[in-house]
RNA sequence: GCGGGCGUGGCGGAACUGGUAGACGCGUCGGCCUUAGGAGCCGGUGGCCACUGGCCGUGGAGGUUCGAGUCCUCUCGCCCGCACCA
């Protein structure tokens, strides 16, 4: 017999597949049936080098799923294309010195060699590279869709920006205050930016996040991100200048009579207006250059809050007190309005610095009515607090109080409930060469404007020089920034900056139903068809990123009647990573293994295998190179035992084979395969549980003495079918040679519930809890019968011997405990 | 600090709804075959003991239950996310 060959193998039915076009899944026809459209969908992987194995786990997840999916009568649409702009090539490109149009094109090109020699079913006629001009340039058309909806908007604010890459980021790219693509810390700047209004959409991306079957920590870790708190905002005037308006939020605003100071941030405008001409000008100055100095990653380092009076006072608006207005560092200007009321008795860090500074404390909340107020006490918040020393608010609950004092302030017009949220509007523009670029045109005249829909795409002009130097290599491309104001006609230079990548990747997932659309980004009525995706499967650390992005640019164009769905993936998987050597695979570490040394030496379809046998597959899991070894010789043993069994019993696919004599045993586990394998699959994505049901029947096959010819074909088949869509190759081939044809094709096989069920039960039988033997039952036996026999078995009679049985448990089918006492 | 998750053999893990803990795989031990192997086959493999049997055993301590890896309380350890968000 011929040895298990995987490369022979690997390569035949992949020219096989290529020629019959059997991953091409074309839209559907009008008139044609649309109910059994499927989308699965992995993220798409940027092409900065080539693929490692948690592409691969991620792709043949994705693949055991498409191919499962499809023999179950499911339309799969499986595509892949590359996020290809982006700040890890153009790094890449400027170090290795090659441009970074060639370097990805030469990336995409290794890529696609490795996807196709991993055998998955990838629709290739969908493929996309969202740096390509036919793709890019709807990313314009819909940037300006955004722009004409005031959804994209430039303003100058505080902003986030990495020396090291030279270019500001948006806030989710900040990660501990580090830039999360190079590490180094970020510095505050103040620039004019351009924005996306992610902020409008803050409330329904919190709502949605019900309709969504994603992975809970996820749904936490967006909820947490955006960030909704209920409470108020309450404006407080400065004494000795009523017009001066300072409004707080607070979420607490049952606490008003308790601020006993007030507090801005460092950045606050008013924070050296206030202490202008005062005995603390210089101080507060001071104090406001020093902590401007420090990094957000200094600051909140610093373990004591630290701050200065500003020799000025504002008015509570509930009580007319007058209330001393410090500058302190522990208060945002990016959250709420950047000034705070400080109520020390009832809030931790406000008690904090009131300990420091020796600023009063006074308590307003009480666990009951009537009970103490010590005044240096902090309490924590709870249920059923009642207010105290509040004036006419005295006496009414925690919950009661915050109602009554809104409608109050709202009736004096000094406030009004509000919702604050922690999510900032998207910052998109970046200082860098390779990215989309921003289609707008500034004008002395006109100021900013849009380009014309017909002048799309803005292309990316070629530079020499696209190294970062803090303004846009773009910049230097004179020929390209001097353009024709398209409104008045007059001189007009282009808009520098170019996308955050993460816009390029907001929209690719609608772009695959329709790629070949040169009229429009795509047609609604084709992604609508297949929208939105039922299985997106990807890493956790896109979590926020990408997945908030893209849940927003959705709802934008629903709004502007661009798509008839509002989220835009339905199933979220994410899966865990793979570690090598003990710690999570990184160039600098040097442990990165790539697919290829393993398709050399042991075929596709072992690794395939082996990617998704190392563990729960949303679980992080470490790749040991002996493991794979074992999908090969699990393979190889498939291999022989089908060949095997063609030499002697001949060819032919039963579709079924009947549980009679020596044989029984194999069809029943035959059909315990199918059930478990298909549950496991469909419903589990128990990758590694399903494989191991199809070991066991190899096993099975391997140990059947007895079974005839069909039996065994009727059992080899199955496990060959059961196993394609992990290992498509060898299971292709096997098939043919058992005489079938097109496995691809074949129905997914179904379990014969008669068949799962086995004419006698193994009952455990237990003593107190403690198993002492078994005892086989017929089925259906009545409960008196299977306690008889659990009684008769002779070890569990010696336990039971001279004691009385005091309660007997029969779980039908499974066990029989026999509870007993001395005597 | 807050939020989420996880602790099971030498290792990766299984046990889905409370019902025979350790499936499947790696490693390892013994045997067969091979005068070679990183090949194949057969068998053993949680620990301990008085070994056809018994005791112990899912990070630790309690609890609920006829029965707990699974549920509850406390506790220890590890991982992830957020982190002065008023």
């Amino acid at each position: 017999m011929e040895r298990y060959d995987p490369h022979a193998i690997e390569a035949r039915w992949q020219a096989v597949w290529d020629a019959e076009r059997i991953h091409e899944v074309p839209n559907p026809k009008p008139g044609e049936d649309t109910s059994r459209l499927m989308y699965v969908l992995e993220m798409l992987p940027y092409p900065s080098g080539d693929l490692h194995m948690g592409h691969v786990k991620n792709y043949t997840m994705g693949d055991v799923v498409t191919l499962y999916r499809r023999r179950n009568g499911w339309r799969v649409m499986h595509p892949m294309g590359y996020d290809a702009f982006g700040l890890p090539a153009e790094n890449a490109a400027i170090k290795s010195g090659t441009h970074p149009a060639v370097s990805t094109r030469e990336n995409i090109a290794a890529i696609r060699v490795q996807m196709k020699r991993m055998g998955w079913s990838i629709d290739w006629t969908r493929e996309l590279s969202t740096a390509d001009p036919s793709y890019y340039r709807w990313t314009q058309w819909i940037f300006l869709r955004l722009f004409d909806a005031g959804l994209a908007y430039r303003k100058n604010s505080l902003v986030k920006w990495c020396p090291n890459d030279q270019t500001v980021l948006a806030n989710e790219q900040v990660i501990d205050g580090h830039c999360e693509r190079c590490g180094a810390e970020v510095e505050a700047k103040n620039l004019e930016q351009w924005f996306f209004k992610i902020t409008d959409y803050a409330q329904r991306l919190l709502d949605d996040l019900e309709h969504v079957h994603w992975p809970d920590r996820v749904v936490t870790m967006q909820r947490n991100w955006i960030g909704r708190s209920e409470g108020a905002e309450v404006v407080f005037r400065v004494q000795d200048d009523p017009s001066l308006e300072m409004p707080v939020f607070t979420t607490r605003p049952d606490t008003l009579f308790g601020a006993t100071f007030f507090v801005i941030a460092p950045e606050h405008p008013l924070a050296l207006e206030l202490a202008r001409g005062g005995e603390r000008e210089a101080e507060v100055a001071d104090y406001v250059r020093h902590t401007g100095a420090l990094s957000a990653v200094e600051r909140a380092g610093e373990k004591q809050k630290t701050g200065v009076f500003t020799g000025r006072h504002v008015v509570n608006p509930v009580n007319g007190e007058a209330i001393p207005v410090w500058v302190a560092d522990y208060v945002l200007m990016e959250y709420g309005t950047g000034a705070i009321m400080a109520v020390p008795a009832h809030d931790e860090r406000d008690f904090e610095f009131a300990r420091a500074y020796d600023l009063p404390v006074r308590r307003v909340v009480a666990p009951r009515e009537g009970e103490a107020t010590d005044d240096e006490a902090y309490t924590a918040h709870t249920e059923d607090e009642v207010l105290v020393n509040s004036d006419r608010f005295t006496g009414m609950s925690a919950v009661e109080g915050k109602r009554a004092i809104i409608e109050w302030l709202q009736e004096e017009g000094r406030g009004e409930g509000r919702v604050a949220f922690r999510l900032r509007d998207w910052l998109l523009s970046r200082q860098r060469y390779w990215g989309c670029p921003i289609p707008i045109i500034h004008c002395d005249q006109c100021g900013i404007v849009r380009v014309p829909d017909d002048q799309l795409p803005v292309l990316l002009p070629d530079v020499e020089d696209y190294a970062p130097r803090g303004r846009s290599p773009l910049a230097a491309a004179e020929d390209w920034v001097n353009v024709e104001c398209p409104e008045c006609g007059g001189p007009a230079r282009r808009e520098t900056d170019t996308m955050d990548t993460f816009v390029d990747s907001s929209w690719y997932f609608l772009r695959y139903a329709d790629p070949d659309n040169d009229t429009a980004p795509f047609d609604r009525a084709i992604v609508d068809m297949w929208l939105p995706v039922d299985q997106y499967i990807g890493g956790v650390e896109h979590a926020i990123l990408h997945l908030m992005y893209a849940r927003f640019f959705t709802k934008a164009l629903y709004d502007l009647g661009h798509v008839g769905f509002t989220e835009p993936f339905a199933n979220l998987f994410t899966q865990g990573m793979i570690h090598y050597m003990g710690a999570k695979m990184s160039k600098s570490r040097g442990n990165i293994i790539r697919p290829d040394e393993y398709i050399e030496r042991y075929g596709a379809d072992t690794t395939r295998l082996y990617t998704l046998f190392l563990g729960p597959p949303d679980q992080d899991a470490e790749w040991q190179d002996g493991g794979v070894a074992g999908q090969h010789r699990f393979l190889a043993r498939l291999w022989r035992l089908v060949n095997e069994t063609v030499e002697q019993h001949g060819t032919g696919i039963p579709s079924a084979a009947a549980a009679e004599g020596d044989g029984a045993a194999l069809v029943r586990k035959t059909h315990w395969a199918i059930d478990k394998v298909s549950n496991d699959i469909g419903d589990r994505f128990s990758f590694n549980t399903a494989q191991s049901a199809v070991h066991e029947l190899v096993s099975a096959i391997q140990d059947a003495d007895g079974a005839d010819g069909e039996q065994l074909r009727f059992a080899c088949a199955t496990a060959v079918s059961l196993i394609h869509p992990y290992a498509p190759h060898i299971a292709c081939e096997l098939w043919q040679r058992l005489g079938g044809e097109r496995l691809w094709d074949e129905p997914w096989p179904q379990a014969d519930p008669a068949m799962l069920v086995a004419d006698s039960d193994v009952y455990a039988v237990q003593v107190n809890g403690k198993l002492r033997g078994q005892a086989v039952v017929a089925v259906g036996a009545d409960r008196e019968t299977v306690l008889a026999a659990a009684r008769a078995v002779p070890n569990v009679a010696a336990h039971i011997d001279g004691k009385s049985v005091i309660k007997e448990i029969v779980v039908p089918g499974k066990l029989v405990n026999l509870v007993v006492r001395e005597g």
